[in-house]
DNA sequence: AATTAAATTGAACATCGTTCAATTAATGGG
DNA sequence: CCCATTAATTGAACGATGTTCAATTTAATT
């Protein structure tokens, strides 16, 4: 039997997470287990419920971990910002889309349905969200000074659905009739330069 | 017990699925469960794997009659065509958001990440993704004779994911701190709209 | 050393998808 | 008309799931 000083409550924390995030790199969601995670821990289903509560509660540890590590690699492209706002966004969207090739059972995870709309109500969750939709905004600020931050939060959440939408296709491999020459990259690039390109006709920018 | 001659292969195939439709359309994909469908019925549990194999196999027959509303719902505003390509892509979207809104625990079904990849081997679904796709195809090629058939496949994967992906963010309700008076009807506006008007300037269309 | 508090356990509960031998009903031949 | 064959239907069972909780074991405190 596992002893109770064997690991502190925040050791307890980080070794179930971790047998939990080993479980679902290899196998996905379907694998994560109770039963599972407990065993690789040496502990008992039982112990899962002291220090989580629910598998629900695990998964969203998991999906915040998630967050972080996006949220990371998503602001090193940054780092080489260049003053072309349509490469500053490919590149993040190259990042997104390395990310998702990477980690695709966490995105997954992620963006599964079959989760409590709790969550929703999480504010440290929307923050990472936020977070994640600031990077656009980042990018976008520069060059959009019209039509306000209202206008700036609009921008950033279509160009940020819209990178989320083709790789959630892809991934669920409707693509498949567009032919092998034509890829997600190119779909991007299509994409942002158009988009952004007709932006700049409709008096929203402050420069050319 | 249910006589052998109550119903023939083809009615006992729909009275399950129309049951498991019921059982979805109140309760999401979580209450969808054999033994419920089946006390639905008047039957067994067995009876189901007789009829369709297994339960995956029966929510593949739910997303394919999902998909045959979706297409016929879409397909009702592209008969009032206009002119404008803008306006009929919108008239496209907000349908596509009309449907979401009214059918949403079948749409989350449809896009359900823990369904088998063997349903992208199968060609009769593909073929319903396809024919959706088409639909934007129909309304784009009018105008965009120039990239040929692969550059206006291209646009039409690029506007269904963008669509696609502004509901599903909207449906995890990411878009909260966007305020209230944005909405996705004017995100898909200003989308589309910026989208389109970026692709003239890209000599891609035939005519302005 | 004895008492209290906390951590850990293992068994149990209600489900789930799925399988399959046994039972029941319809069919066809003599 | 009855019997044999065939097919549909059943109910019980299996392994597995998330979750709960009383009992046990351990650490801390008096």
């Amino acid at each position: 039997m596992a002893r109770r000083s064997d690991h502190s409550r925040e050791e307890l924390q980080r070794l179930i997470l971790d047998a939990a995030i080993s479980i679902i790199r290899e196998g996905g969601k379907e694998s994560l287990t109770a039963r599972r995670v407990s065993a690789k821990t040496g502990y008992v289903p039982g112990t899962i419920y002291n220090v989580f509560g629910s598998m629900d509660a695990l998964i969203m540890h998991i999906n915040a971990k998630t967050m972080d590590l996006l949220y990371h690699e998503l602001s090193k492209p940054e780092a080489t910002k260049k003053d072309d706002v349509v490469e500053n966004l490919l590149k993040l969207a190259s990042a997104y889309r390395k990310f998702v090739a990477d980690n695709k059972n966490f995105w997954l995870l992620l963006f599964d349905t079959s989760l409590p709309d709790d969550r929703i109500a999480l504010d440290w969750y929307q923050g990472k969200v936020d977070k994640l939709f600031e990077l656009i905004e980042n990018i976008l600020s520069p060059v959009m000074t019209k039509g306000g931050p209202q206008k700036l939060r609009m921008v950033s959440r279509i160009l940020w659905s819209s990178f989320h939408g083709l790789c959630y296709l892809e991934e669920k491999g409707q693509f498949r009739t567009v032919g092998k020459s034509t890829n997600l990259a190119d779909m991007t690039e299509l994409l942002v330069e158009s988009f952004m390109a007709g932006l700049q006709n409709n008096k929203t920018f402050s420069k050319a």
